[in-house]
DNA sequence: CGGCTTTGACCAGCGC
DNA sequence: GCGCTGGTCAAAGCCG
């Protein structure tokens, strides 16, 4: 139940009436997937930080509830504590050479390592505005299939991702806060979903702009593609 | 020159 | 204590 309203599933069915030169189409296709490849991750990313939000939620509730007296405690041997760790597997193919990942963040290397049961080394990441940023990430190819990437992010950003040269957003995008809900409406009016987990929606919201902000001609082609549609949509309404 | 990668050293936890 | 292993530091080097 609670995985129903986890499905960003933009399924936008861009079919652009008639775009002029292949070229750029079948470019534009190499990206749509890429895209749709990057909205799974980002899809398996949500429902992990749900889980790790209620695993969190719980646990804070149990703390409040019942505070013990008890102030012994030592300096948290699992400082996995207040960070939610959560691990993602991205599919790459021609980039094998380099362990670079695109995720709309920028890293810093500060480490590699060769691991017992694992024949590739694994890279140790840490978020480019350390420190004050502490989020780290571990990548590692996986054991049998070399061509899938294994991430493990540790702890969220605190600050807004760097969208290189941030210009207008597109519109489709809007983060209409009321209160304590963000609604995100990409589509048209009417088919609003509304959900109450803020951060969620936030941190999605986020790494959509940055993931489509990243390649400005195809948010572009992206922007002139929903218009169209809306446009053709609130025409069938009147 | 500044930021990043490379890479060996270093350290902490753990099992023996 | 010793050695193994995963994680981090930092010096040196690379590159725009
Ligand atoms: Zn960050």
């Amino acid at each position: 139940m609670d995985s129903e309203w986890i499905n960003p599933s933009l399924s936008l069915d861009l079919s652009i009436g008639r775009s002029p030169d292949q070229a750029s189409n079948g470019d534009l296709e190499a990206k749509l997937n890429e895209l749709s490849e990057e909205n799974k991750r980002l899809n398996e990313m949500v429902k992990a930080m749900y889980s790790n939000h209620t695993a969190l939620h719980h646990q804070l509730m149990d703390l409040t509830n019942s505070v013990p007296p008890a102030k012994k405690r030592k300096r948290m041997r699992m400082s996995a504590n207040m960070t939610s760790i959560y691990t993602t597997s991205m599919r790459i193919d021609a980039s094998s050479s380099r362990l670079v990942v695109r995720d709309g963040y920028q890293w810093r290397k500060y480490g590699q390592k060769v691991t017992k049961d694992n024949p590739s080394p694994r890279a140790y990441f840490r978020c480019s505005f350390a420190p004050s940023c502490p989020v780290k990430k571990k990548v590692q190819r996986s054991a049998e299939d070399s061509s899938v990437l294994i991430a493990t992010y540790e702890g969220e950003h605190n600050h807004d991702p760097p969208t290189t040269e941030n210009e207008s957003l597109p519109c489709f995008v809007s983060l209409s806060s009321s209160d304590s809900a963000v609604a995100l409406d990409l589509r048209p009016r009417g088919f609003r979903s509304e959900v109450e987990c803020v951060e969620f929606q936030r941190i999605l919201a986020e790494k959509m702009v940055s993931s489509l902000t990243r390649d400005p001609s195809f948010a572009e082609a992206l922007a002139s593609a929903i218009s169209g549609r809306m446009f053709q949509h609130l025409q069938a309404q009147s």
